[in-house]
DNA sequence: GACAATCTACCTACTAAGTGGTAGTTTAAT
DNA sequence: ATTAAACTACCACTTAGTAGGTAGATTGTC
């Protein structure tokens, strides 16, 4: 039989939960332990090392957000009602006390292994290909702007959410992500919010 | 008399540059005393303790960045060009390799001793009160949109340029800031660039 | 001018706590 | 009997920080 429950995921959502408030370089085997109640040694037995515990963090994360932008476009066919509710996984985030994951890593990106770098990548990559495709599909349909390329303003959308979150919780107010994020999709979409 | 170079500065210069690359917990005693050439103990002669060296780092950080924007408007009026000019001191930190010092240490957020934690409010405080005023200035002349309140764009201006600054180095390409920071102006100003 | 006291800026040598990681053992289910 | 999943007990190393000493410059007093 499994374990009541899966004790390697359980060690993924304490080491997620720990690089999103506290950053890659913060959080050590003994965080995770004292978290899932099993010893430093055990959190091994699952995840050989840190890298591959990281890796495999990112990678649940992607798989994670890549089922959300999924629900997201089956949801609607709005453009600007996906933009919205894309905002809204990372505000749910904030609500939660926590960065958006891949953000965190960016900012610790110097110090990650290189298979942590790559997954890292590959998330950044996977958004703004999907944001691209949004706001292609809005432009033809004419409720989002085309003053820019849409490839760049995925990419500005992107940034910007990232940076509004980090500075969000530096000001302890996460009203501050909210109004950021409301004028950058004002500034996307025809229709004024 | 004075020892040949300030030694203190010399520390601050290089903790700068190590949170600036790897951030303020990847950076440690041992790391300043190899690039400065002393030993870990006459670090804290200078700087009792890390937190007091992080104040002191980001407090200079602040006044440097006090003058660049006052260099910024003693050398023109045109709120246009001073956004412009601004944006070029993230992008010539970013060309040296480093990111916003206080951009890292938002992400290091809540592993900070507190007086740090108030120095990087403060940098966010002044340079959203400055980009307020120059919004507000090309408001009222007519060279800026205003379509949102200046505050809110101050605040968007920011947090893009951080996000972008983070998502550039991942993506280990500079130009994706300079696309970035483009878009953004171009969204402010009125005359498209 | 001489001398002692103090101060600056560094040093060596150390500590307690924490780091990721390993070896070998036990427990319990199949 | 095998095996997965935990354990205890360690390891070498790094962390921020401390104790105490020293060479040399500065200062105050006679």
């Amino acid at each position: 039989m499994q374990e009541r429950v899966d004790t390697a995921e359980q060690i993924l959502d304490a080491a997620q939960s720990l690089v999103q408030t506290r950053g890659y370089n913060a959080f050590s085997y003994a965080d995770i332990s004292a978290q899932v109640g099993i010893r430093k040694a055990s959190i091994h037995y699952h995840f050989p090392s840190k890298s591959d515990l990281g890796k495999e963090v990112v990678a649940r994360y992607r798989e994670t957000f890549r089922k959300k932008r999924d629900q997201i476009d089956r949801k609607t066919d709005d453009p600007c009602l996906k933009l919205a509710q894309y905002v809204q996984l990372y505000l749910d985030s904030l609500q939660d006390e926590r960065l958006c994951l891949c953000g965190m890593l960016a900012a610790d990106f110097n110090t990650l292994p290189q298979a942590v770098r790559e997954q890292v990548k590959g998330f950044f990559a996977e958004n703004e290909a999907w944001l691209t495709n949004v706001l292609t599909d809005g432009c033809k349909a004419g409720v989002i702007r085309c003053d820019g390329l849409a490839e760049v303003e995925a990419q500005l959308l992107l940034a910007g959410l990232q940076g509004a979150m980090l500075m969000a919780r530096s000001c302890g107010d996460i009203k501050r992500f909210e109004v950021i994020a409301q004028r950058l999709l004002a500034v996307l979409v025809v229709t004024t919010g």
